[in-house]
DNA sequence: ATAAGTTTGTGAAGATTTTCACAAGCTCCC
DNA sequence: GGGAGCTTGTGAAAATCTTCACAAACTTAT
């Protein structure tokens, strides 16, 4: 069904969630067809590009109207995947797990929560959410028992490589990281490191450098 | 000082900030130089993307040897604008905002937060770390007066356009939004945006067409 | 002092991503 | 039904970013 014939770049897929966001918003009030020009304006790119990105998966728009908004939409869920429901574990019972779980599009985009884990004595056992903390130290084995797909590592730059050795083995397949290192992992492993820092002094960058 | 000829990409920053990082570790204990191999392997690049990043500031290396921690460590600083103290104000007294204030690299790294926002009448007026959380309405006028560099968005999509707007107007010149939403600025403002949605989405993509 | 072994700095080549530009196709109105 | 007016889809061009490859320069060993 999803056939592209060539490896998508990131950054195409990065629009794509942001194309479906906003289509998502336009489907909701019934508006029926969507420019790529209007696209563009909402996300912030060109019309080019919005035609070039969704020109990899077919040709979905009509010429002189643009493109269905509903069809749109059911397709791009299909091609990002969220069609269908993954198991993710939040590793790291602190703020930012909390602040991702809480978030409403999270459960409601498919990606269910199966399970939080903390090596902290005193979380551990702590109802946290729907779930209660567990052990970290059988993270590994749940991981392998439920066939989790994705783990959200909310823990120091310290830990990460060494949960990560642990959960690889276990046979995890993708992994979103909150902790400010880089990460080693097979290539067969998806990875995804927001760095909250290395954003900031993006910032502080810019404003030093905003003249040259 | 610093006289990059030529405008810097950003991911070229973004992986000065890691290199940064694994510097100021390396200067911690002591290591006295350090080679584009190995501070590739750290951060998970190339040594000749090392090299080239770097040579856009200058030549810091010593050739047979490699380059000289402490003193790339500094230059990195400068570069980055981390040598100086930026005023910061958090908007939204949620998870994700606690979550940034409690970071200890943030405020080590010259990032004051000078204050933090609400609309909840019930938020207002409560303790929040160090400082007391402030009615929202009063936000443009304070970044105003106390001359705030960055703002760090923490609130809904649909709240974030209005916000932006009111302390673009009111001085702010960069912004760092963790609303799922993209943000009109003038080009006077740096914005940049973390979006969770969009990196589980990009890892949902990945689980689905890994074969592809 | 010399030779052997490293490692930088950098033009040039290569790869990737974005933008351009326009033919082809669709709608709507008269 | 025909023409005016939009909008897509897409090769080709342009721009951007990464990798290559090697001379130059430094260290260390002898």
């Amino acid at each position: 069904m999803t056939l592209p014939t060539k490896r998508i770049a990131e950054s195409t897929v990065r629009r794509l969630s942001m194309y479906l966001r906003y289509l998502e918003g336009l489907d909701a009030v019934g508006q029926r067809t969507a420019s790529s020009d209007e696209l563009a304006q909402l996300c912030g790119t060109t019309p080019a590009q919005v035609r070039k990105d969704l020109s990899f998966f077919g040709s979905f728009g009509k010429r002189g109207l643009g493109y269905p908004v509903h069809v749109l939409t059911e397709r791009l869920q299909e091609i990002l995947g969220l069609r269908q429901a993954w198991q993710v574990v939040i590793v790291g019972a602190g703020k930012i797990g909390s602040a991702l779980a809480e978030y409403r599009g999270f459960k409601q985009r498919g990606f269910q929560v199966v399970g939080v884990y903390d090596k902290n004595p005193e979380k551990i056992g702590r109802p946290w959410g729907d779930a209660v903390v567990r052990d970290m130290s059988t993270l590994a084995s749940d991981v392998t028992a439920h066939h989790v797909d994705i783990a959200v590592l909310a823990i120091p730059a310290d830990d990460a490589q060494d949960v990560v050795d642990q959960i690889v083995t276990a046979g995890i397949r993708a992994i979103l990281s909150f902790a400010p290192t880089s990460l080693h992992v097979p290539s067969h492993v998806a990875v995804k490191t927001v760095n909250m820092a290395m954003e900031l002094e993006g910032l502080s960058y810019a404003l030093t450098n905003r003249g040259a």
